[in-house]
Formats: structure tokens, C-alpha cells, sequence
RNA sequence: GGACGGGUGGCCGAGCGGCUAAUGGCAGCAGACUGUAAAUCUGCCGCCCUUCGGGGCUACGGAGGUUCGAAUCCUCCCCCGUCCA
């Protein structure tokens, strides 16, 4: 069933943090085409986790209605080198790495999107054959104060952090692709909104009608402080266990939980607002609001059943503090055993319950390890035989001796 | 090319000859509490050995040197920033 434009508005616009200009797309629809939607995506990081998916979904509101979706893979990122400036050591990604990494985004990423409305594109296509004088031709066309208008780069250079001159070239070169790509709309996190908008300006210097520009916000972590990302530790991946998954959804604060219905869900702005009017008045247990949460990401990215064994595993463990139905049995690692008895320590150290037997030994003394359910304070305990339960922090393992 | 200021543990940041595996904060780990969490409180927070009393090794950009002893002083080198050209 066909939709109006105001319906088609609604339904796009839902979610975003800014729209520029929301006009712009009203006329670009009444084309009647189906709009070229680009997005950009770091060939570095193939791990995704919930907070792409903020985006992804809105990638898949727009094939809702018909539209072609661009999944840009920015190969030039990987070939050049690291452009954020933070992780100077990193090597340059070879060929083959961004190949396995695209397979890896598709796998990932076609558990939101069609794949038969998806093109994925590589931007070196056209950013490698670029040569030098059409790069200085580019980069005539941006000056150095408006590149230094981006928020970062101020920043940097006012607190004398370095910034490299490749970095200045990033916002061109992603605006050049929005250019090769004749790209109509350009999505990205509230924090791309600077390269989005050097790409309106980019291409129209090129003869093109600027891309409407939309942006979403960004997800905090399970931390409830920092984004959510993979080297901070604060993430949620989407090819997560479904277990995991939903131990981490609990994990975060009661606030950030209605963040999380909000752009991780498809419930509607009112239908979140009612459930926090229940959680307030008492007649939700805040709990149960979360349990529900957990329940739909693990669905959206594993099935139905995953969710509810993952919130029953959940329940077993975490709250009744019963055993978790799969505990990993390992042999009694050598050198463990001594004349004096079972060394703890190294027990912990060598099964990964600890990172190290210093590790392993501070864990002892904190009262963290238990062996068949009694706690362990001797770093050296009688030997016993059979198959016994070690305990230590979160972790359990199922030690067989010989 | 010149002048000046810097490079300390995962991060930020003290220390500026021994008392320093190195103050403090963040992060992390563990315990208590809880709704599972957040918040709060407590302990821990390089690696290895240990009879748990200790012992050894590695570490303050890199390489040398001075010294009984160096993160701290000296030399050279590398890297970063600011200003001037």
C-alpha cells in the first residue's frame, strides 16, 4: 500500500537526531525514484555491535520504501593507515583483510537489510585511480579555517594534539564519494555531520544537487557514559551469544534502558513513554522492563527461543545464583599437582580463571574462589580426585583430574 | 633551519639521586549491598618463584655514561607540541 509523502516522511525521519534539510528530502521524494542512500563504514572494525545497528536500522527504514541503500566500505581508510590519529602503531590493512572484513559486514549486516536493495561498494574504486592534480584540484576546492571548523580538529589543535594532514584530506575524500556516487541522502552518526555536510558542498561544486544529510544519535555504551565501542570495552556485538547479549542489556543503568527501547527497538516514542509511566507509578518492576528489552535485541539478532532460554539462563544464574548450564571442563593442567597438595594459584592462572598466578593469587586472598562451593583460602589445598567445581569471580570451569 | 617546552604503568597525571613496582584520578578485578544493574562502601590492581615470612626479574621514549645507588644527573639519538623562519 502506497503511502503518502507525509506518511513517507514520518516513517523516514523517525529516530534521526537532525535531518538536513527535512525540505530537501520532501522534494527529492516527490521525485518518485528510488533515492540513492549512502552510508560509510570503516573497513577496520568488522565486529558490528548495537550501536551500527542504530544506524543499519534506519538504513533499513528507507528499503522499506523502496529505496537503494549504499553500503560504502571505506578501503582507502585501511590502505592508508589509521585516520583517527589515536592509534599511530596500527599497520595497513592489506587487500585480503578488507575482503574477509567485507564478508564479514554482509554476514552481519543482512540480518537487518535486504540484501537485494543493498549495494556494497568499495571506495577505492574511484579514490585509488584519483590522480594527483584531481586530488589538488579536490582539495582546492575546501580551505584549511573551514576544515578546522570541525569540532575535533579545533579541539586537537587548540590543545597542540597533532593532526596530520591525511586527516584533513578524510572529510574531502568522503565527500568526493558522495560525488562518484551520486548519492541523493547520506547517513551517519550526529558525530560524521561535519564530512556529511563538506559532501552537500563537495557536490555541488561537482554540478550535483546536494545529498540531504541525516544523522543519528549516538548510543551510549553499556557504561551509560562513553559511545559504545569495541575498543572501550562498552559494547554489545551483534554476533554475540545469546546469552551475553542479554546479560550485558541487564547490565546497564534503568535509564539508559528507555535510550535503548528507543534506538534499539521499533516500539514508537508513546509506547516507551507508557512504559516508563508503568516503571514510575510502580505497576512495572523496573526489572521486568529490562528482562523485556533483553528479550526483543536477542530476538532481532538470534530467534525468539534464544531470547528466552537466554533470559532463563539469566535468571538461573546471575539472580538465583545457581550453576550455568554450560561450564567448560578442562583437564588438570600439569604442574598444578605438587607433593604439597593442588596449587590454586596455578590452577586459576592455567585454566584462564585468572589472567596470571599473580592474578590468581590476589583472587585467592580477595575471597573470590570457591571449589565445590566452599571458598578456597589456601593458595595450597589437599589433593583430591574426581571432577571438581572452580569458582572464581564470574567464571566457572569443571576441573577433571586423571 | 632556530628558540623553547615535552615523552612515566591500559589512559590521564605526580615524582626530579636512595625511603619508588613508582602519589593521585579514571578504567579494570574481587568482596559487601541490590533488582542483575546503577550508586555506595571495602580490598586488590607488572611478571615469576615461595615453606606466605619473603625472594627474584622487568619497567619511567631509545642507546650509552656518571654514581655504592638513576624515572630522577650527563651525552647522543628518536618522537611530539608551541613560536619564529
Amino acid at each position: 500500500m502506497p503511502l503518502s509523502l507525509d506518511e513517507q516522511l514520518r516513517y523516514l525521519s523517525k529516530g534521526f537526531a537532525e535531518m538536513i534539510r527535512e525540505e530537501d528530502l520532501r522534494e527529492r521524494l516527490k521525485l518518485g525514484r528510488p533515492l540513492r542512500v549512502k552510508t560509510g563504514f570503516d573497513p577496520t572494525a568488522p565486529d558490528l555491535h548495537l550501536g551500527h545497528t542504530v544506524l543499519i536500522r534506519k538504513m533499513k527504514h528507507f528499503q522499506d520504501l523502496g529505496h537503494t541503500v549504499i553500503f560504502l566500505i571505506g578501503d582507502m581508510t585501511g590502505l592508508i593507515g589509521d585516520p583517527t590519529g589515536r592509534n599511530a602503531t596500527r599497520p595497513p590493512m592489506t587487500r585480503a583483510d578488507i575482503e574477509r572484513n567485507a564478508e564479514t559486514y554482509k554476514q552481519q549486516v543482512f540480518k537487518i537489510l535486504d540484501p537485494a536493495r543493498t549495494e556494497i561498494r568499495f571506495n577505492s574504486q574511484w579514490l585509488e585511480p584519483l590522480t594527483f592534480e584531481a586530488l589538488v584540484r579536490l582539495a582546492s576546492k575546501y580551505t584549511v579555517a573551514r576544515l578546522l571548523e570541525r569540532d575535533d580538529f579545533a579541539k586537537r589543535y587548540r590543545e597542540g594534539t597533532p593532526i596530520s594532514v591525511h586527516e584533513l584530506l578524510y572529510p574531502l575524500a568522503q565527500a568526493y564519494d558522495s560525488v562518484a556516487l551520486e548519492a541523493d541522502v547520506e547517513l551517519g552518526g550526529t558525530d560524521q555531520k561535519f564530512n556529511l555536510l563538506v559532501g552537500r558542498e563537495i557536490q555541488r561544486d561537482f554540478g550535483q544537487a546536494p545529498q540531504i544529510v541525516a544523522t543519528v544519535p549516538i548510543l551510549e555504551g553499556i557504561d551509560g557514559v562513553n559511545k559504545m565501542s569495541k575498543s572501550l570495552g562498552n559494547y554489545i556485538g551483534i554476533t554475540e551469544p545469546p546469552e551475553v547479549m542479554f546479560r550485558k542489556v541487564m547490565q546497564i543503568s534503568d535509564e539508559l534502558m528507555y535510550r535503548y527501547y528507543e534506538l534499539l527497538t521499533d516500539l514508537t516514542l508513546e509506547e516507551i513513554g507508557a512504559l516508563r509511566a508503568r516503571v514510575a507509578s510502580g505497576a512495572l518492576h523496573p526489572m521486568e522492563a529490562k528482562i523485556a528489552l533483553g528479550k526483543r535485541i536477542v530476538a532481532d539478532f538470534h530467534s525468539a527461543e534464544a531470547a528466552a532460554q537466554a533470559a532463563e539462563e539469566f535468571n538461573r544464574v546471575v539472580r538465583k545464583k545457581e550453576l550455568p548450564a554450560d561450564i567448560p571442563t578442562v583437564a588438570l593442567p600439569e604442574g598444578v599437582a605438587t607433593a604439597a597438595g593442588i596449587r590454586v594459584d596455578k590452577l586459576l592462572a592455567k585454566t584462564g580463571l585468572a589472567e596470571s598466578v599473580s592474578d590468581a593469587q590476589r583472587k585467592v586472598k580477595a575471597g573470590a574462589v570457591e571449589i565445590n562451593g566452599e571458598r578456597v583460602t589456601e593458595l595450597t589445598i589437599p589433593a583430591r580426585s574426581g571432577e571438581w567445581l572452580v569458582h572464581a569471580g564470574k567464571q566457572w570451569r569443571k576441573v577433571r583430574t586423571p
